[in-house]
DNA sequence: TTGTACGCGTTATCAA
DNA sequence: TTGATAACGCGTACAA
């Protein structure tokens, strides 16, 4: 050490220089900084928060950076900061085309401010659903858990460490996006009541399923307002064979309007009818829920309560967001906007040729 | 500066010991080094190539990294390594239910060998293409385009910076993954000369589409081989529209035997001809592309060349991860592994009910 | 085999 | 308003 003078940035900035020649390393603010005549930390300022910065020396280092089109480097930048503009997503069956527009929504919220996503598979199981949230864990601002398995008690533990957003379901303490059941629920079911059907049926998802439960608890309360009779059939794998499974059990069981916790068994439950010969809707008018892509493919195309999953997806990045603006900056409780736009969260009914007049007469 | 000593580290561990009170911080290996009575850079040596420790000590440090839950931070290791053991996903178009797949099979092949996939959509446009591949750009250590829309020139600029696989188009000197469509048309075109089409129809989808062009020489070769007549319409809109749209030209193009780009026109083309009172398949034989999720809820279910969607996700990121270990380790280029799987990579004819014998005469 | 010291690119805290 | 410098957590030559 010969010298003890101001070394290290001297060093630092001499062996960027070097290696300037060699390599075609990006840019960093060193070079910016060397380009436009300033210091590095005033570069890190003016492309940061530009206010705190003159005019004239913004420009400057703005017209560097863009000559060398630089490019901030996430992972240094995540450093000392700890943010990373990064957004987890797991959802426990990526086979599930529920949600594919969940991840689409996400991803189209994301993007449009400069996040990025992490996609995730559970695999329908807690342990690995608990294993890829701890590994993501490390590397995100937030994560957002569609439709997990993992126990309440595990998903608050995951919150209390980095912001957690939970879809369909409802967790204590844990911000939730959930699109309210109840209208597309009602429309169905007075539906299905002016169709001429007496008796209702609800063919379940498993048990471990909210939203099933959730879906049941809402079709419930609306058929005894309406002195209706139903009755629940389940619980079921919630796939097209799962609904295939349960053909038997709802073709003895008198009951004639059926509503399916979701599209995939909707599908599977009359495929399985009809193969036995039994007329949709003449005989059973089935209802579906989410309306996926290929609900309409069907013959007749389904009915079914559609679930706004684009919004869905995209409402937990914003509220992942907000979640995170607000640890940072704890005095905006705002949350007034956020919780209104969650509330349009809706379900509707959209009446297909899987649900019609009920005239078993025509034998 | 009162002292001249071996401050820094010094310093550096009063501090975190001081923070570890406070907050509930992550641990680092400073924890590690201070609870089993190490440097930090031996804990560091043992946590990622565990020989080149003492087995005493090694012990001694992996036990203290689970007793303090110890998660390396990856911002951190990216910094001096480069390596972040991410790889980016970018695909044209989410809403495609072919892409499902391939993003499932490109998860399920990354986090079984601890790395993370980054998600992002172009919307079609080669434009934000390679914005989103510039962003991702930095974060990952390599990158998959799945049907991209970028020139090929774009595609080799970006394979320069970092390794780049293709999914569904070849590009020179950039690594590809192709499903090979012999077998599948070969498959396909016999089929519909067996049940007697003398003329057959491709239906084409976007001229930029790489694959559209590919299955169509295809096809044609494979019908010059048999001497059937064969003609190309389009080119059109890959989606169900875009299928429905094609209806009326094939209706009045004598042609008998049809396949579609893929199963989303091959839907649309199917719903728009049977709602015209068309009887398929008794008037037209109708076969599409992928066997994408849904393609048999239609009514007759639809026959179509399989593409092993999910394998190629899967290979796709197989062949980034050996890229990379090869830039790392270039002396091994036993590439002859990976090619051998990549050609196992083949399509096959599905046969469903939108194909049939030809009997026209049951007007 | 282990410890020392430095660099990775950025932000943040001070002085100036 | 700007510059100098210390972290952020980890990997790694180099020295011991």
């Amino acid at each position: 050490m010969p010298d003890s003078g101001p070394m290290p940035p001297a060093g630092r900035m001499l062996q960027r220089a070097a290696k300037q020649r060699t390599a075609q390393s990006p840019a960093t603010i060193y070079d910016i900084a060397a380009l436009a005549g300033v210091n590095a930390s005033t570069v890190s300022r003016a492309l940061t928060k530009p206010g705190r910065v003159s005019a004239k020396t913004q420009k400057k280092i703005e017209d560097a950076a863009a000559q060398l089109n630089y490019q901030a480097n996430p992972f240094a930048r995540a450093l000392p900061t700890g943010k990373t503009n990064t957004v987890g997503l797991i959802v426990s069956d990526i086979t599930n085309p529920a949600y594919f527009d969940v991840i689409r929504g996400a991803e189209g919220a994301a993007s449009a401010r400069d996040y990025t996503l992490l996609l995730a598979e559970s695999a329908e199981s807690a342990q690995t659903e608990l294993l890829a949230a701890k590994r993501i864990m490390t590397t995100v601002d937030g994560i957002i858990l569609a439709s997990p398995r993992l126990a309440d008690e595990q998903i608050r533990e995951l919150a209390k460490k980095k912001p957690v957003v939970v879809i369909n379901r409802m967790v204590e303490e844990v911000g939730c996006v959930v699109a309210d059941v109840q209208p597309g629920v009602t429309e169905a079911v007075r539906h299905l009541a002016t169709l001429g059907h007496e008796s209702l049926a609800y063919v379940a998802g498993p048990d471990r399923s909210w939203m099933s439960g959730h879906r049941w608890d809402s079709i419930r309360g609306r058929c005894e307002w309406s002195g209706l009779r139903v009755r629940k059939f389940g619980p079921g794998t919630p796939t097209v064979d799962g609904g295939r499974e349960m053909a038997a059990a709802i073709r003895e069981s008198g009951a004639t309007g059926i509503i399916c916790y979701n599209d995939l068994m909707a599908i599977g439950l009359m495929q399985e009818l009809q193969s036995a010969g039994v007329r949709i809707p003449a005989e059973f008018s089935i209802v579906g829920f989410d309306n996926i892509f290929g609900s309409d493919f069907t013959t007749p195309p389904l009915s079914t309560v559609k679930s706004p999953l684009r919004e869905t997806g995209a409402t937990a990045l914003t509220l992942i967001l907000a979640e995170l603006a607000a640890s940072i900056e704890p005095g905006r409780a705002d949350d007034s906007a956020l919780r209104a736009e969650a509330a349009k969260l809706a379900t509707e009914l959209v009446i297909r040729g899987s649900s019609g007049q009920h005239s078993p007469a025509a034998l």
